[in-house]
DNA sequence: TTTTAGATCGTCT
DNA sequence: GACGATCTAAAAA
């Protein structure tokens, strides 16, 4: 499923799938329910890989089934799959979704006064919760060793929609590859790319 | 309820 | 030197 195909198809076949870790002794799995793809050079205004390959976005250009984590706004980390074959970059960003196992956890990470469905609503809330940070860039979530694994199974969406992507300025945020569950409360809300005002 | 500003720093120009 | 695949608290409406 993962491995050669454009972002954009993998990206709704993803929603339904688990995503677990397994980090300082606990386990944490979040039930997808948003996803965004991200496409490679030159076909994407708002992918990371757009311009070119550089040591920031290497992973993108790597083997897929792999993780890709970035750091961003001085604060967050996010969490993406990598799909397409190497040298070719291509990856499905994790919006995301609602813990299935671990809650617990999770409640840890994230603050005891988070409501269940905020836990893991929003790319790097996803990663707070998960407990994920960039030592985890590059590894394999298909590898059941790894301590991050994703797994493609009960991944059959029921209802899928497709809307604008979020936080992607001009020309990017018109390519409508943001995919997510119909009726899930854990979904993030959509915000339009905003500028920095000038002061 | 909606909007705004600030936090904070790596990456690319 | 500018800004970002964001989030939160606080202010405004």
């Amino acid at each position: 499923m993962l491995g050669n195909r454009h972002a954009v198809e993998v990206a709704p076949l993803l929603l339904g799938a688990t995503i677990t870790s397994r980090i300082d002794g606990q386990r944490v799995s979040i039930r997808l329910t948003e996803v965004e793809a991200y496409g490679g050079v030159g076909e994407d205004p708002g992918s990371h890989a757009f311009r070119r390959e550089t040591p920031r976005n290497a992973t993108m250009f790597g083997p897929p089934g792999h993780a890709y984590v970035y750091f961003t706004y001085g604060m967050h980390w996010c969490l993406n799959v990598v799909t397409r074959p190497e040298g070719t970059a291509g990856a499905v960003l994790m919006r995301a979704g609602e813990v299935v196992e671990g809650i617990e956890t999770a409640r840890a990470r994230r603050g005891t006064d988070v409501r269940d469905r905020d836990l893991a609503r929003g790319p790097a809330r996803l990663t707070v919760a998960l407990g994920v940070t960039g030592v985890l860039d590059a590894v394999d979530l298909l590898d059941p060793r790894s301590p991050l694994q994703l797994s493609l199974s009960g991944a059959a969406p029921l209802e899928v929609r497709v809307g604008p992507r979020t936080g992607v300025g001009g020309y990017g945020a018109a390519t409508p590859w943001r995919f997510h569950l119909a009726d899930e409360p854990s979904v993030s809300p959509y915000r339009a790319a905003q500028r920095r005002r000038p002061t």
